[in-house]
DNA sequence: TACACTGTTGCAACTGGGTTTCATCTTGGA
DNA sequence: TCCAAGATGAAACCCAGTTGCAACAGTGTA
């Protein structure tokens, strides 16, 4: 489940500062691995990153630091249809929104993007009044692939 | 969050026994709740309502019965949105799958139902050939009560 | 109606992701 | 360089959900 590449590198580590908070070692080390992950991680996985670079930084820090980005929008929290137990993954918010499908099956999750998505957010945004700040679209089924295979 | 009335009462029972699955006391407690909530419903508020009608009943039951509803595709499971910590919320399978719209301000959960929601869901089956099994839209963000007040 | 097979229950102990508390340390502006 | 506000680490904690196991109860069969 490759992550489209980085747009903006150091771009997560602008934002925090442009809010004015601080940009201590430990966040700019999670910053980085959420910036440049290829895959969807969870939160003992960036912990396991992190480590590598800076061995004293604690879990308490990278879940601290999680729930400062999810607040200020600059990741997305995902649970992946919960394939993995309660684990939540996490991903740099995309300019562009976009679906999660689980395959049930061999547990790849594909990502996908749609005109239909961003009108449908725009339909609920006009008919219900609803002022939109977080979305997520997660599909749990089989891919191609399994669906071929047996 | 009003759920709309319940289709076909019973109806719960009957898609179990139908699948062969044992119908004891517990679970008839348990399918009548979840069937006739007039709320989404946690796994201990499922369990407080169960104990009325059955003081002796267990959570660990409470917890495998809506294991085994969901698996067989008769109740879905939400996060919306992580408001109230890690809690999941249960409701019986609708017939046309809705979207869930919670209000990060006063905590309101609206429901949507969407042609776009469905052509979304053929547009993915078709285009990435996944075939879906189960979907979950959930939207955060600020009803329009909010918006105005304040 | 009784039997027996097999799935289900209740209990207690456990798991694991995430949070709280608090003393200590660091950042970034003056 | 100084220092107040904010961030960190360590340990204890919380709590939703799970597991192992002995006892129990549906359901098909005779």
């Amino acid at each position: 489940m490759p992550l489209p590449q980085t747009e903006a590198p150091g771009h997560l580590q602008a934002a925090l500062s442009s809010r004015g908070l601080r940009l201590t070692h430990q966040r700019r080390t999670i910053l980085s691995i959420v910036e440049t992950a290829k895959q969807h991680l969870d939160a003992s996985q960036i912990l396991r990153h992190a480590r590598k670079i800076d061995p004293g930084i604690d879990r308490v820090t990278v879940y601290r630091t999680l729930k400062l980005l999810k607040r200020h929008g600059l990741v997305d929290e995902l649970d992946l249809m919960h394939m993995q137990g309660e684990k939540h993954f996490y991903e740099r918010r995309p300019q562009r929104d976009h679906i999660h499908m689980a395959c049930l099956r061999c547990g790849k999750i594909a990502e996908f993007e749609s005109d239909l998505f961003d009108r449908l957010k725009g339909q609920i945004q006009r008919e219900c009044q609803f002022h939109i700040l977080v979305s997520r679209l997660e599909i749990g089924g089989y891919c191609a692939e399994c669906r071929s295979s047996n």
